[in-house]
DNA sequence: ATGCTTTTGATAGTGACTGTCATCTCTTAG
DNA sequence: CTAAGAGATGACAGTCACTATCAAAAGCAT
């Protein structure tokens, strides 16, 4: 909380906010000690790998890498739940229902990766499954996506953000794809089926009109 | 894991089993620890409040704390997930529907308690509302209430315990359920209103038929 | 270069949790 | 009633995530 940002970074919106020089090497050290992190564990293991190790591979001192993540389990779950997929699915056509919509956001959102961002997403969906203290980590933030599709359909339908029914609707269909996802066994399937199981939530849920 | 169980634990049915001398004595001092943890949260808060102290006030040597709960969270989170609630639902009436079983089930439950017991979740649940570690705790065993879940309503409707649609329903029910009681201020009211809450559930879901 | 801010590393903690081992206390066989 | 075995306890030492503090270093502007 600097007491007079002369240029603080600007209000996140969709484009790149223009990287400041400096700023720039504070990313790629987030990213090198996010990007080892992730390495060892693979490795060696979560539990077997302690900060300290990770900090030295990544060149810093602990404390620095306290500086860059509050936890452990932060170099794994940051970022896990992606703002622009539900940005994608507020866009997706208009004729496309929310589970539709939902699913198009999902597609799209695979088809954007990279290869090598699909792999990260496997390595990080493993250790989360394997981990029970990651596990932990992303139950503990299921309040989020939920929000975030609550939101998403409100706009799509033109309806208000708070109507208590969508949020019970988003709370139902988060619950159900938690479910369904855990239910595999095999990491990548989970994944990469993530749109085909989205399709089955029309099964049991059901939005009331407004 | 005793090498030559003579006399272990009988198979927990619905009845007591019969205390065996001995383990009146660790259920004592079981009940001694977590009854004082909780006190001490209550007082002086979570965080702020040491094993070490929890031990000492419940006349233990640390070591013994940990022996009888693997974590100082436990001792909020343990028993949270209430089994006997969900044998009511099975229990109850067979012209009720999943939902109004439900209903049943946990008005029934509350309906059982004495006056501490409330208290006792009462405080149990306002702590898990204000302690991010702890609710972070409970989210990680929702697995456990859908599973119940779903075992319940198959048993009701006669339907096979691993029918997807069935775990499907329930994971949504839960998930569903979980942003009501999370939309609450007062710890009180989410608790008490619980019956209430899950009447709204038939407004999202929907059971298909088998 | 000279000030200023920000980032970093070193150091010294705290506290949850683990493992080990000797002691002590029940329990049961004889 | 007692001896032996099993289980429970406490003391101790250690690991590791995480916090707080402070001085040195590095980036940035004038």
């Amino acid at each position: 909380m600097p007491s007079t940002p002369l240029r603080t970074d600007p209000p996140a919106h969709g484009a790149q906010p223009v990287t400041g020089l400096r700023e720039r090497k504070k990313a790629k050290t987030r990213a090198s000690i996010r990007s080892h992190a992730l390495h060892l564990f693979k490795e060696q293991g979560y539990a077997e790998t302690t900060v300290e190790q990770i900090a030295a591979a990544a060149e810093v001192s602990p404390s620095t890498f306290f500086r860059y993540f509050a936890t452990k389990d932060e170099t794994v779950l940051d970022d896990l739940i992606d703002a622009d997929t539900f940005r994608i699915m507020v866009a997706a056509p208009v004729e496309l229902n929310p589970i539709e919509a939902m699913q198009y956001a999902v597609n799209r959102t695979f088809a954007r990766m990279t290869d090598e961002m699909l792999d990260l997403e496997i390595t990080r969906n493993a250790l989360i499954q394997s981990v029970p203290e990651l596990r932990k980590g992303v139950m503990a933030e299921i309040n989020r996506p939920i929000e975030l599709l609550t939101e998403a359909i409100a706009i799509r339908l033109g309806r208000p953000t708070d109507d208590p029914d969508l949020r019970l609707y988003a709370g139902a269909a988060v619950g159900a794809l938690m479910t369904l996802t855990q239910a595999r066994d095999e990491p990548r399937a989970a994944m990469t089926s993530l749109g085909e199981l989205i399709g089955r939530l029309d099964r049991v849920l059901h939005l009331p009109p407004a």
